[in-house]
DNA sequence: ACCTGAACACCGTTCAAGT
DNA sequence: ACCTGAACACCGTTCAAGT
């Protein structure tokens, strides 16, 4: 969780012994983290095991847990140096309005180009790196206008909603395979079960794109958002514009 | 994913070798399923294993890969028999305005019966069971008068929030652990980082009730899509009463 | 303090062998 | 056809032992 860039903390200072960089490239938690994380990005989540980080970095899997507590504190902190990246790099692009969507979509975006940080995200809502997405996004409802009230539950919806499809972004292979031939796909997944509604939209489900869905989702929720809110609140003007 | 109940399926008509039940219970998929059903609604999900299914059926783990693909299908079929169960029980519930929420709710309270399937439904999106869920809440938005040109996102809004909150069901413990001291759990989670917004709603973390914020949800998601349908459609007349 | 690597406990899955 | 149970490959995690 922190992170302190103190990759050497005695350097020289103290007599050195023999050489001090007997190894220039000492263990330390933001190396393992920052190996892990191209582990993850080349080989999806099955590819990261103690075993396969401690080969790439030339030690011993026992090394690794001193530094990391298990593999559930390191696959969070991946998460979070990811995610932290996405969403620092929306700072100040658009209006207060759009600002929401423009950190769901950063974070959509993550997901895309890291599969397996949807897995991640979905199998452990709590870990630092949803929290910190989740303040992030009450900050800009806050500032957006949403009474004080309905912040919580406004906030909650669109952090389900990133959940939601994150839970989607598990076992790559899976959803590839999906994507390759949906009706034949669906018809064999429900197993000849009469669903009107997915026939129906068969089409839609074939040559659908998942961003677009996922922003459509996003408008969705906001004009429900508003919607309530200015229900229970004063008629205030829109506020549609920017405001910095 | 078929529903057939022959448990014993040429029962005594044939010859009659020895004994035609030399065991009353054979085994079969459904048997296997409701067994499988019974370790994961009273030991959580790391409870069902082959071994410990296999030792309460009294076979050996083997025997089970006889009737079942795999672990995945297995968990599979589990979500579809609780699932069907929950949604079977809200036919004719509510008026259609109503039903949706109704069929929401129904999920959310199978997923605190049975904390297992919020999990299993988060992990594995295309699975029957959410297929079938999808496909239901699909017609009820169509019978409520959305515009089809709607249906594919209002539906997945809705069944994304659901798989969101399901992700929040993973690892029982983990979520007790957390619902006992949320300020305390969420102060050390983040790691003294700066989180005005969490601070903010701190007391409504704390006392907040789950399946309150979840129906908050699923109502500012509904109004989003009635918001929209009817901007983009006809300002057709509010369609707020049942109509069947 | 930091690292090594064998060992432990536990999985899902397979498979030769039985009836 | 159905079942058995040992065996295989692979995990995360621990720990006595080294420097």
């Amino acid at each position: 969780m922190e992170r302190r860039s103190k990759l050497c903390q005695d350097d020289g200072m103290r007599k050195a012994p023999t050489r001090v960089d007997r190894r220039t490239d000492a263990l330390s938690k933001p190396r393992i983290v920052t190996r892990a994380i191209a582990i993850l990005d080349d080989g999806g989540i099955e590819a990261l095991t103690f075993r396969s980080l401690a080969a790439s970095l030339s030690t011993g899997q026992g090394a690794l847990f001193y530094h990391v507590t298990n593999k559930a504190e390191l696959l969070a902190l991946a998460a979070t140096d990811v995610l932290s990246d996405a969403m620092n790099g929306t700072d100040g692009t658009a209006g207060t309005t759009g600002r929401v969507s423009t950190t769901m979509i950063a974070v959509f975006d993550a997901m895309t180009a890291h599969p397996w940080l949807g897995a991640q995200l979905s199998s452990a809502p709590w870990q630092p790196a949803v929290l910190h997405l989740f303040d992030r996004i009450g900050n800009e409802l806050d500032a957006l206008g949403v009474p004080d009230g309905h912040l919580f539950d406004a906030a909650s919806v669109l952090v389900h909603h990133v959940l939601g499809i994150a839970s989607q972004f598990r076992a790559t292979g899976e959803l590839t395979s999906v994507n390759s031939d949906r009706p034949a796909f669906i018809h064999s997944a429900t197993d000849g079960a009469v669903h009107p509604f997915l026939d129906k939209i068969g089409p839609q489900l074939v040559h659908h794109d998942d961003r677009d869905q996922f922003t459509a989702g996003v408008d969705i929720i906001i004009a429900g958002i508003t919607a309530r809110a200015r229900l229970a609140h004063t008629p205030s003007p829109p506020n549609t514009h920017a405001d910095k």
